[in-house]
DNA sequence: GCAGATACGAAAGATTATTGCGCGTGCTTT
DNA sequence: AAAGCACGCGCAATAATCTTTCGTATCTGC
């Protein structure tokens, strides 16, 4: 299943529900060309396919009281597999932590964390993350305002990929 | 409107929509405990008061064929605000580049990326990113593997914080 | 205690989701 | 080539959901 190929009709559903996930199943229909029955069919095989993994709401962090967006990057003292899964099921477990990243180069994970305050992210900082063990270096920065926020990918650049190398 | 304040319930359907964004309003209703019309009234109040600013469907990146994510860590020469905002739009406008976010501290940007492959992403780099004027540095970190990714906020952080200032 | 505002829930009509089925298209097989 | 097969579409019908309308209860402020 993973080898299915998308085509192009595939492709404009992603990229439609990517844009407005609550878009009901006729307007997506209308919007790629076909009825609503096959569309509803070609949705659901997305979905079972893993292509699409789920929908939510965009909320409003600061609007909901999280003032506070911070990235840690994250060094550990050791990068054996089982230490970094290790740091990897403690990020999960840690609701202020959003996301976890594993990266190349100096720094061994990205985290993108969200707080109520600032105090409330130093306390997490200071009574948590940096007692972890193996946690050898962390760097902090704030962030000062959001400047682009799209969600998954650039569909755009997808069909023009493809249309390149047809 | 930014002043209203949201009660158990506006929560409560906050995080069920940020969980499941395609969930129907009688579902929703069912969980947040009342009945579907009010609930549909609420869901409505909370998009116009910007608490929801979208829904979208998280697709899988891989299986699109955007196998390359990268974060780049931007140091501008300038920090005026002519010139920040200068790049930010050239960011907003950059289809690869997924999020800009303002930081604190040495680094003034980090940017999260999506590529097909590294030699797009190292065209993007070389051919956009770097030749940008007012870019001082750019340090970029490939993610080796994503170890969580959740969206929004967390909304147990925020029932804790609320029932103990109560 | 009494307006007024606010928000709920029941009922009804409109819209949407979902299933079943027949048809056409394209590919493989003979 | 022509028959057989698989796949996917669209139509029609049914089930579920959405959305509006309306009457009533609860709460607030006077």
């Amino acid at each position: 299943m993973a080898g299915t190929r998308l085509d192009p009709i595939d492709r404009k559903i992603l990229a439609e529900l990517q844009a407005d996930g609550r878009m009901t199943n006729v307007e997506l229909a209308k919007r790629v060309g076909i009825s609503a029955p096959p569309c509803l069919r070609r949705v659901r095989t997305l979905e079972e396919a893993g292509y699409i993994r789920g929908y939510h709401a965009d909320v409003d962090a600061r609007e909901l009281g999280f003032e506070v967006q911070v990235f840690a990057m994250v060094g550990l003292a050791s990068q054996a597999e089982v230490d970094l899964t290790a740091f990897e099921d403690r990020c999960r477990a840690w609701p202020l932590v959003r996301e976890c990243h594993m990266l190349n180069g100096e720094v061994d994970f990205i985290l993108k964390c969200a707080a109520p305050d600032l105090s409330s992210f130093q306390r997490f900082l200071t009574g948590e993350l940096l007692t972890t063990p193996n946690v050898a270096s962390v760097k902090t920065s704030l962030v000062i305002r959001g400047a682009k926020d799209e969600p998954g990918v650039p569909f755009d650049v997808l069909e023009e990929r493809l249309s390149n190398s047809a």
